[in-house]
DNA sequence: TAGTCAGCCTAATATAATTAGGCAAAACAT
DNA sequence: ATGTTTTGCCTAATTATATTAGGCTGACTA
């Protein structure tokens, strides 16, 4: 029979393409294999059971998300790089709903420390350079962006704004002009 | 044979148990029909598919989220009631990390419109009120300060946190002074 | 060219979701 | 109190997913 060429790669691809139409619980064995056209217990000769599959996504997502705000903020600084990275994270998840979604998977410490989340951290941390705040709270000012950027992102993501007539767009604008006033005040005016 | 009882709140309840003690994707009808001691079937008396009963835990904890922040509010303005609303989902998430995943669960929108959710958008408005704001971006406000809530909330939940030394606590005072702060700001200076 | 091995298969089992239909307890009418 | 209806839970059976065991064959390797 002629053999469907599985990988690693081409199946978190594929598991990732079922996220993303229809939605990350929907990430299952069956409906990767489905997909790639074998049966499903074809699976667990590249995977050890059905939840790395998500991890996989997740991986995925995590690097796919850290290339592309690296290349968003190469060459900026200040608000203009605030605007590019949480711009990136923004588009992600409107194109790539279900692996940004899988991007959230909750990762056990190993494997996350070998994933592209740190690269994130790092870049947040290279984007508040240009806020220059004082060491102490450097750590405190990443999570805090981090935190309101994902949380924009994803309760937009959820539908939580669309009872709303007003345009997410313009809040979109005006949350980022405000974490940038607020960065700005921050460091003027340091704790 | 001895009927067991259930009710669509009690099975409500069961389900929220599982979820805090389980995690929120482990509410399934079989480990709530364990709980309560019935046969899995039975639960179709009272549920019209196990999908609902994620439903319902989500239901549950923003009526939960809301009442709480209800009490912790009343009486209070400004950097206090700011405190006081953030601390609410902060704990509860914290105490209740599965009725908190729950909460975040995308509803259908007559389900939404039904459920406590537009009552945490009024208290983040009536909130608001005390850094009177100007009537346009009011309602982008509200989205900014809700989703940096939530994100900080949910990131450091997903143990997004714990990779760096610095204190959970201090970040999380940091971040509400910064949130006054920008606020403040704002209404000082509105676009 | 024979041998090994990898990659996919079929078969079989367990758990979750769901429907159909039975039986007894509770509620209700007389 | 008794007969009837309703309701609440049960058993049995079906479908989908997750997983293990073991077989066949096409593809590299000596």
């Amino acid at each position: 029979m002629a053999r469907a060429g599985i990988t690693a790669d081409r199946l978190a691809r594929a598991a990732a393409e079922v996220a993303d139409e229809l939605g990350f619980d929907h990430v299952t064995g069956s409906a990767v294999a489905r997909r790639l056209g074998v049966k499903e217990p074809s699976l667990y000769a590249h995977i050890r059971n059905a939840r790395e599959l998500k991890v996989r996504v997740a991986l995925l997502a995590l690097q796919e998300m850290a290339d592309q705000t690296a290349a968003a903020i190469a060459g900026r600084a200040g608000k203009d790089a605030l605007t590019a990275l949480a711009g990136v994270y923004r588009d992600y998840a409107r194109t790539h709903p279900g692996r940004y979604a899988a991007s959230r998977h909750e990762l056990d410490p190993e494997t996350a420390a070998d994933s592209a989340g740190p690269r994130h951290a790092e870049m947040l941390r290279a984007l508040l350079r240009g806020y220059d705040l004082p060491e102490p709270c450097q750590t405190d000012a990443v999570r805090f962006l981090g935190g309101a950027i994902h949380g924009y992102v994803s309760l937009e993501a959820a539908g939580s704004f669309s009872h709303t007539p007003r345009d997410t767009d313009a809040s979109w604008a005006w949350a980022l002009d405000t974490l940038d006033l607020a960065l700005r005040a921050r460091s003027a005016n340091p704790d």
